[in-house]
Parts: structure tokens; C-alpha cells; sequence
RNA sequence: GGCCUUAUGGUCAAGGGGUUAAGACGCCACCCUCUCAAGGUGGAAUCACGAGUUCGAAUCUCGUUAAGGCUACCA
């Protein structure tokens, strides 16, 4: 028999990551066994009722690259797709439970909770002939309830938690069909599922517990159960150390808002996969076609798993590291503009430093912040490893800066100006790169090299900054202030260009 | 409260009677290095607790504890 699987979400808006992951189990094991995946809306409340919000669903898949076989925009032969459209056949199916007598009306008024936190307390359960015609016939709203029996047990097995079995006792008389004629999800997933003819029911654990009423569905209806395959939660860390489901306020928890923060489509998938499974082997970084092959439900794992951001950012770095570089450019664009002085003019560049340095895109605004922000702090000129304090730092500002000056400013220039002068005058390059780096960017930690951070910043700007910090390092020092228009190359920079001009010759 | 489920480092997790209890993320140290990142090497860190079964328990059983779920005319 085919293998059918289906993904039931309700239009809520947005795509929950655990949501998400639901999907991509379904879908995976679907295909693994040449299956198909199919896509149910579940819009039965119409309270919940957001506008566009299947397309966030179509869309999510899409990108996700979980492509559905059947579905609302797709059609299929067991349409239609949408519960809200299936509303006559839920009254059909009803009406079937009332007559083999495994349901029935219930007139009751929804805001009288008698027996409250303990379920229904079954007032119309045995209500005679007479009274449910007379309440009928004088058009009194009503619901119709399972009528689940009073002994006995229920037991399923699940393909990951094996075998549950329930008191019937503990179960109530849910509700079916509700006043407004729309099913509940847990009486149309049952007619759905049959009528879709799905194989295997993947959804969450939270679902468990209703299960065994679903049993007793199948039975009163005399249809053979799917085998369900329960999904342990994706949790989130609070802040007081405790644990609950992931929740908006654990961070990005909607696809879309980690795809907005810069994260691969298919480095989510990828770490999402491993979430609750496990492929019994080293490997971690799948393709989706890897997953289909690999996946199996042996791999289920049945406690529940916290959502780790860090784990998440690192397969997000793997994933942004393998992309071509025109890739990289194009998806890096967007981000580039959250920059305060973006560079689209020389991103075809900073890009090449970007790529190995960031995990998710969003990182590219930090790591570029050193472009607008420039205050001056002389202490970041004093570095112990390069033995550096101010007033050596500022000897070899007021050395390069002339040097520089008569510079063109490209990376391999200045690379090669710079890694000469330090040959010449016996330093070691990281020594007299500190202190021009830093001059120049007022930052530590840079996405490159001095000759990268210069060439970003290009000549005006970076002289400006040089100076600045002359200024402010002569200050420090009590010694008067830099001109360097007025100074003439001293005759140990003649010395170094002929120096520079001799080697050049090789 | 009742019912259901779960329990291996901080996190994802392998292991299902005998193991030095894998691997990955993260963390720390070192190497590389003009900073950072990447890369390399190494390190710290786990069987919730208590009984029982057994020659032997992370592994099987029971109990306890903790956590999560259900207990909606939400899904």
C-alpha cells in the first residue's frame, strides 16, 4: 500500500519552527517510501481565522523545498483541502456516529461549566427520543458529542512510543461538531485521515493523550486506524533556567523570522532534522535528498529537545561557507542596507571578508560597524603582544601616514607598500599593522587586515583618521600636534623608497 | 487534582546487561595568524535519586523526584 503522509496546520500566520520540523518529518518519511505528502488546511475556527495566511504556508514550503504531492493550491483526488470547505461532509459523518448511536446532540449551554476542569458532565448523554426532537424542532442551538463508553480501555500503538493503553473512564464526551456547524480538529482529522486515505499520522506528542477517543472514532466508524508516528516538543530555555515549549519569547521561533535574521533556508531544515532524530551515524550536515534517504523512524527520539541558537548558527556558518561567492553577494544585499553607511560600491569586496567571518547574515551589520562609528580611544593603540604603547604606535603613524599619502589605494599596494616597510625598518608586520589598523577603525576586531580596512575606507577617509589619531595620541603624549602637509619625507623614508624601488625591480 | 509521556555532559545525542560511556555544538588552552573568523591539536564536563533482579545495571523491574502534555464548542 502507498505510503501517505500529511501535514494538517491551521492558518495562523506564521510557520512555528516545531510546526516546521512536523513538516519535514512527514515529508521525509513519506518519501523515503516513494510516498506521497499531502497538505490539509485546518480552518475549522474561525475566530483564528488570519487573512493571507495559507500563503504563509504554501510559501514556507516552498522555500523549505518540502513540495506537497495534494493540496489546496495543488489539487488532488481527495479533495477539497481546505476544512472549511469539507463542513457538509463532517455533518454527514456526525450524523452516522448519532445514528449507530456513538454520538449525540447535545443542547447544553457552552458557559455552564457544572462539573468545571473535569470535562463535560454528560447532562444530554441519555436525553430521550422526545426531548432531543421537541429541542430540535424548536431550533435550539446545539453541539454533537462522542459518546465515548463509560468502561473498558482504549489501546493504540505508536510507532515511536509503543503501546498506550487508557481507562475509557478517563476520557469525555468531546465535542464533535460545534454550534456553528464547523467540526473540532478532533473529530475532522479522524474523517479527514480515513477519507484521505492517509497511512501514517506524524504530528506532535501533544496529541497523544487524544488519541485513544481517535481510536474509538476509528472503531465506531469501522475504519482501520493509520499508524501514528508522535513527535517529542522543540522547547525553549527561560531565563530562570526553567524549560518550556519554544515560544517567541526564546528568541526567533517563526521561519520566517530566522530567515529574516539571515539564516539559510536549508541550514534550518538541516539542524531542525536533527532535532528529535538521530541518523545512527557522524554525519550532520544533510542535503534534503541525504535526509529522505536516511531517515527512519528508529531514529525517533522520544524526549523533548531545546532549541540551541548556537548549534543553529554553526551549521548556519557551514551552509554560508560552502555558498559561491555570487550567491553569498546576492543573498548578503538585503543585509548590507541595514548598514548606517552601507558599501554597495565596494561590497564586491568586503563581502570576500564577510563570508568566512559571519554565521548569519544579520552579523554583517556589526562587523561593518567600524564604517559610520569612529570614536577615538587611544588605549586600543597599546597591545603588549606587539609590544606597542602609545608613543610607538604613534612613531609609526607619523612614519606610514606620508608613505600613505603618496599611495594608491588598492589592497595589494598597500599590502605590499606596508609588508616592505616593516621588512626594511626589521619590524614585524603585526607590529606596525596594529597600530594603522587600529588608527583607521577604532575597533580591535575587524572583518580584515590594515591594507583591507584601508582600502574600505579609501584614502580621504582613512588620512582623516590617521591624522585624527595622531592628534589625539600626541595629546596623550604632551607633544605638540601633526602636520603633515608641511613635513617633508625625512631621509629615512627616501631611504626606504629606494629601497622599495631596487626590490621592486626583481 | 486525574490521566498520559519523558529522564545520558550546558545543548543535540550514540549506546538496550560486561565499553577507557561515541560524536557534534558550546566552553577552555595551545598552534597558526597583522585583529577576528576559519583551520589544527588537546582538555574539562554526563548515566536524576532509591530499592530490586543479576556474578555484573546507564542498560531490565518497581518506586520516588523532576519536567512536559492532555483534561476547550483551540489546534
Amino acid at each position: 500500500m502507498e505510503v501517505r503522509t500529511r501535514f494538517a496546520p491551521s492558518p495562523t500566520g506564521y510557520m512555528h519552527i516545531g510546526n516546521l520540523r512536523t513538516a519535514l518529518f512527514a515529508f521525509l518519511f513519506a518519501k523515503h517510501n516513494n510516498g506521497k505528502f499531502i497538505l490539509r488546511i485546518e480552518d475549522t475556527d474561525q475566530k483564528r481565522y488570519v487573512e493571507g495566511a495559507t500563503d504563509v504556508i504554501y510559501k514556507t514550503l516552498k522555500i523549505a523545498h518540502l513540495a506537497h504531492d495534494e493540496g489546496p493550491d495543488i489539487g488532488g483526488n481527495y479533495g477539497p483541502y481546505v476544512q472549511s470547505e469539507r463542513k457538509n461532509i463532517y455533518i454527514k459523518y456526525a450524523q452516522m456516529l448519532i445514528e449507530s448511536g456513538h454520538a449525540y446532540y447535545c443542547f447544553c449551554d457552552p458557559d455552564d461549566k457544572e462539573e468545571q476542569g473535569f470535562g463535560y458532565n454528560r447532562h444530554c448523554r441519555n436525553l430521550s427520543k422526545e426531548e432531543i426532537e421537541k429541542n430540535l424542532n424548536e431550533g435550539k442551538p446545539y453541539v454533537i458529542r462522542q459518546k465515548v463508553p463509560l468502561t473498558g480501555t482504549t489501546t493504540f500503538t505508536d510507532e515511536v512510543y509503543g503501546t498506550i493503553s487508557v481507562e475509557n473512564e478517563s476520557l469525555d464526551d468531546q465535542v464533535l461538531l460545534k454550534r456553528d456547524g464547523l467540526p473540532t480538529y478532533n473529530f475532522a482529522n479522524v474523517v479527514d485521515d480515513h477519507l484521505m486515505n492517509i497511512t501514517h499520522v506524524i504530528r506532535g506528542k501533544e496529541y497523544i493523550s487524544s488519541t485513544p477517543k481517535y481510536q474509538l472514532l476509528y472503531e465506531a466508524f469501522g475504519w482501520e486506524p493509520p499508524k501514528t508516528i508522535h513527535l517529542s516538543t522543540i522547547m525553549g530555555r527561560n531565563e530562570d533556567g526553567s524549560v518550556s515549549k519554544l515560544s517567541k519569547r526564546h528568541g526567533s521561533v517563526s521561519f520566517n523570522n530566522l530567515l529574516e535574521e539571515g539564516y539559510l533556508s536549508d541550514a534550518i531544515v538541516n539542524y531542525i532534522s536533527l532535532l528529535g532524530w538521530n541518523p545512527k551515524s557522524e554525519q550532520e550536515i544533510f542535503t534534503l535528498q541525504e535526509l529522505i534517504e536516511h531517515f527512519d523512524v528508529d531514529g525517533i527520539v522520544k524526549s523533548d529537545a531545546i532549541f540551541d541558537y548556537k548549534k543553529l548558527d554553526w551549521f548556519n556558518a557551514q551552509y554560508i561557507q560552502k555558498l559561491d561567492h555570487e550567491t553569498f553577494k546576492k543573498a548578503s544585499m538585503t543585509f548590507i542596507q541595514n548598514l548606517s553607511k552601507p558599501i554597495y560600491d565596494k561590497w564586491d569586496f568586503a563581502s570576500t571578508l564577510a563570508q568566512g567571518r559571519i554565521n548569519k547574515f544579520s552579523d554583517i551589520v556589526p562587523l561593518f560597524e567600524f564604517l559610520s562609528d569612529f570614536k577615538i580611544d587611544t588605549s586600543l593603540f597599546e597591545n603588549k603582544k606587539n609590544k606597542l604603547d602609545k608613543q610607538a604606535s604613534k612613531d609609526i603613524l607619523v612614519k606610514v601616514f606620508p608613505l600613505l599619502a603618496s599611495t594608491e589605494f588598492e589592497v595589494e599596494n598597500l599590502n605590499n607598500l606596508l609588508s616592505k616597510y616593516a621588512e626594511h625598518k626589521e619590524m614585524k608586520i603585526g607590529k606596525l599593522m596594529w597600530p594603522v589598523r587600529i588608527s583607521v577603525t577604532m575597533h580591535s576586531v575587524t572583518p580584515g587586515g590594515g591594507a583591507e580596512m584601508l582600502y574600505l575606507l579609501g584614502k580621504n577617509e582613512s588620512l582623516r583618521r590617521i591624522q585624527e589619531s595622531i592628534d589625539a595620541l600626541s595629546a596623550d603624549l604632551g607633544e605638540p600636534p601633526f602636520e603633515p602637509q608641511e613635513k617633508p619625507l625625512d631621509k629615512d623614508e627616501i631611504e626606504f623608497l629606494k629601497y622599495l624601488m631596487e626590490n621592486n625591480k626583481e
